[in-house]
DNA sequence: AGCATCACCTGGCTGC
DNA sequence: TGCAGCCAGGTGATGC
């Protein structure tokens, strides 16, 4: 599922290929891939733009036109954006919803299984050509930084699950349920602990944790499940599935102390930990 | 306001 | 082999 590491690759990859380039024509033919205006308006106001930058907060990609709109694209558990640069060698894929042309004949597809995926432009932007409704977000780690203190602060009096907490947009942005149990685990802690309990001592180890997972997360271009459809702009599998400790192990043995990961329910999610390393 | 629960959706897996 | 039913999960709506 694209959380911050996959979203940013494929972040990366628009940087590579499109930024600098105008949108020729956009097909949309899914159904429900734009739904918070109409697929004509979105065409209407899209096409012809040339973009200007591709940004990231949390698993929101956000590509800035010309004209000071922002083009919002959220995979949401199964959307995929691809970058084919001679589309009559590629037939689309099954579930493609979206088509871009862009000047020069590239396509960006965006195929999207479950059809949680949306797109959409706005005009309301921050001075940092970001959309406003981002205001609603917490820090993004990799974008913004997330010191101690913050991170802290930002835990402090949440009467929920450590893990619920690190996976609510408002109070970080960009984690899942992939990473949530990652970072738990490097940081020692159980995903179950009442996020506004931690000392000191547990806050430094969970912003260090967040870090160096996500840090490394996004050298390997993210995670590919089995049954998930990770891939990055260019079709190419991610490679941080490997390094994962926990999450989606149940029964294996602790890569950190030996003993069984444990599969638990936590906010009606599946969560993976070591009940013996993780304190 | 903050927290919990549910709905949305389809492919893949499990069990019969 | 076929098929029913469950599970996966990010977000927003709804309820408490």
């Amino acid at each position: 599922m694209p959380e911050l590491p996959e979203v940013e690759t494929v972040r990366r990859g628009l940087e590579a290929t499109v930024v600098g380039c105008r949108m020729d024509r956009v097909k949309i033919t899914g159904r429900r891939s734009v739904r918070r205006q109409s697929p004509a308006e979105l065409r209407r106001r899209v096409e012809g733009r040339r973009i200007e930058r591709a940004d990231r907060r949390g698993k929101y990609l956000a590509l800035l036109l010309d004209d000071g709109q922002a083009l919002v694209i959220h995979l949401r558990m199964s959307g995929q954006l691809l970058y084919v640069p001679q589309p009559a060698r590629l037939r689309a894929a099954k579930h493609t919803h979206v088509v871009v042309r862009m000047e020069g004949g590239a396509e960006l597809r965006f195929v999207d299984a479950r059809t949680f995926g949306e797109w959409y432009v706005t005009r309301d932007v921050r001075d940092d050509g970001l959309p406003a409704e981002f205001d609603a977000f917490g820090p993004d780690p990799f974008a913004d930084g997330l010191p101690v203190r913050v991170l802290r602060g930002r835990l402090a009096g949440r009467r929920t699950a450590l893990k619920v907490a690190l996976t609510n947009q408002a109070v970080i942005a960009g984690l899942g349920n992939i990473y949530a149990d990652e970072i738990c685990f490097v940081a020692r802690l159980r995903p179950e602990r009442l996020a506004g309990s931690l000392d000191d001592e547990e806050s430094r180890r969970l912003a260090r944790a967040i870090g160096s997972v996500l840090t490394d997360a996004v050298q390997l271009r993210g995670s590919s499940l089995r049954d998930a459809s990770y891939r990055d702009l260019m079709g190419e599998l991610g490679e941080y599935q490997g390094r994962h400790c926990v999450y989606g192990r149940a029964g294996a043995d602790c890569p950190r102390c030996g003993h069984e990961v444990q599969k638990l329910k936590i906010g009606a999610r599946s969560a993976y930990a070591c009940e013996h390393c993780q304190g």
